[in-house]
DNA sequence: ATGACCGATGTCAACGTTGTCATGGCCAGA
DNA sequence: TCTGGCCATGACAACGTTGACATCGGTCAT
């Protein structure tokens, strides 16, 4: 599909130096090489410290490629995310590249633009470096992605929900458990004309059944969400201050509004506070994610927090343990906390 | 007794299906089949179609490891970040993997967290796999960096900063020409004793050459920098208002801030505002990036605009055209902007 | 008609490493 | 002294793919 037709770099002219040539200079085998660099047993001090000068005097780089060919397994780790530039996942990402890294694994990295077809493409052209096992977002995926994973028989962990079934394991939080605490929250404060403002056109599926949560347990309260206002651009401060303006503007009874993400529920607030809007007097605003900014302005955003850099490191870490047992039905539910802030 | 201690990931009991199986079920040979899945030319149609059918059949993916081995050119990119957490690196990241990700190209990716010594672990991890070159953040490196990539002859294009020679090529802005301009601003709006606000112990060169050049600048329009906070811990919201706090506690004469970040900065804007200091007649406030939450706020922040997305696609252009010719000695300035906010 | 040429397909070896098995020396226990 | 076993080292083939070159019809300008 995305074949590079014919991509040659540059014509091979320079051999890069091999083990062979190392072995060569420092008069032993290639063998005997391959195993002073992986530090494989069995090895004489007087041969390690002939080969590791020669491999100095060479700068000699193992090929991993032909290594990994050979053994039929790399340590190269797929990661695909929805997006990198803002919100979640750059920390879900740095959890994640902290342990892999500390077992000596590399992330490559997939981003699908919460596009299916995308994300399809994107894991395709990662599985056909071997990697040792997937990291994905969400647990939505085409079936495609399920049917490849399988043909290669590697681990996948899936994070951010735990609510719908996984592949094999997933690590996260249950978002639908976050809406009802939510709605309850917002219940129990006196609130009774609640709001909803989310973004992405809720392309990630556990904001729509975050939503659905929210105002399926308002319903039960006796208090229906009174309006809604889901943007289609991309979450962001500004966008977020458009869409309360706009939600407010339509249904200008609403006394609070909970958002899909900090970002957007930051600038709700923000855009109240020029409005003359007091919170949570006027209006209460609540947020997701918990985001570090929220902490520190003038107000504190009012939200729900989720372990976003320890997901991370969970996902990663069970991603790992597969190497030792089968980690197929595991579900780690980090939980999620109610910030709650001044905002609400 | 018998076992090795070198870990194995899976017993390799599975063969994956290869070219080869492909080549049998559709009753031509191997090579046929390596055209047809890299969309090689001659190949009559009747050929193609009956390879694919066979391909879809197996559920084949060509196995990139022994392509790239053979032809010793990949399609990875080594990207080098010393953080990702927060910060400006997600939104560089997001650049260059849009660029890369429509020419086919693969980022793995690496992090430093500032650490030299980890720079080059990483980065020889990542050379490893003999990725077609290398974007890098920042111009100051471990000599062994330059050594390992200049074995490889591959290309690297470094970004942030323009103002330190590039190994070969560099994208970025003018890190000292952005804090003379800051510099003058401030006296032009006439604070007269100004201080400065800094993070991560400054590990980053490029931002102690920032606040270097405003000090030299400062004290060229004689009005010396007045006291500066420099914080070991990572730039936060949170730890910009404790910086300033620590900041005024020390020389409350101070009339207008610098920061490193504009994290610090809208930390400081809120500590302020918390502390009934308003700017910008009590105090100036100013940071550096220009993010999306300082045009939010209710006063806007403001800040030296640099083009990180901007600088991220570029970097990885750059890249690619090294395909074509030699990029050694290229340098990409993109500029910043001064926005005016509201703080200053 | 004819040789040059081109397109379609195939054969073979090699990319750089490591798994497997073989070899030879050495030592402990019988 | 002999034997079995372990250790250090080596020879060889194979991982799955593709570059180089060969082959075989057929086309085309002469």
């Amino acid at each position: 599909m995305t074949q590079t037709v014919l991509e040659r770099n540059r014509p091979p002219t320079a051999r890069r130096t091999t083990l062979r040539d190392v072995a060569r200079l420092s008069g032993v085998s290639d063998i005997s090489v391959s195993r002073v660099m992986r530090g494989a047993p069995s090895v004489s001090a007087e041969l390690r410290d002939r080969v590791m000068a020669a491999a100095d005097a060479l700068g000699y780089t193992p090929n991993r490629l032909a290594g990994a060919l050979k053994t039929r397994s790399s340590n190269l780790v797929a990661v695909v995310v929805p997006s990198i530039g803002n919100g979640v996942f750059p920390e879900v990402l740095d959890g994640i590249e902290s342990v892999l890294s500390g077992a000596g694994l590399q992330p490559v990295l997939g981003i699908t633009q919460y596009e299916r077809a995308q994300e399809v493409r994107v894991l395709r052209d990662m599985l056909a470096w071997t990697p040792m096992g997937v990291i994905m977002a969400g647990t939505d995926h085409d079936p495609a992605v399920g049917a490849m994973i399988a043909q290669q028989q590697i681990p996948v962990v899936e994070f951010m929900d735990i609510d719908q079934p996984a592949m094999q394991a997933a690590v996260g939080i249950s978002h639908r458990g976050a809406a009802v605490a939510v709605a309850d929250l917002l219940a129990e404060r006196g609130y009774r004309r609640p709001g909803y403002i989310g973004a992405w056109g809720e392309k990630p599926d556990r904001s729509r059944a975050r939503r659905l949560a929210f105002e399926q347990r308002l319903a039960a309260l006796g208090i229906p969400l009174c309006d809604k206002e889901i943007s289609p651009a991309p979450a962001s401060v500004e966008e977020g201050g458009r869409s309360t303006e706009r939600l407010l503007a339509r249904s200008p009874q609403i006394d609070a509004i909970f958002y899909a993400n900090d970002d957007q529920a930051l600038g709700g607030l923000f855009h109240c506070q020029r409005r003359g809007l007091r919170a949570p007097q006027d209006i209460g605003i609540i947020g997701f994610n918990g985001i570090r900014m929220g902490l520190a302005t003038p107000i504190v955003l009012s939200s729900v927090e989720t372990p976003r850099y320890q997901m991370g490191v969970e996902a990663a870490r069970l991603l790992l343990s597969a190497r030792e047992a089968p980690i197929d039905g595991k579900l780690v539910d980090l939980g999620f906390r109610i910030r709650l802030g001044e905002s609400v």
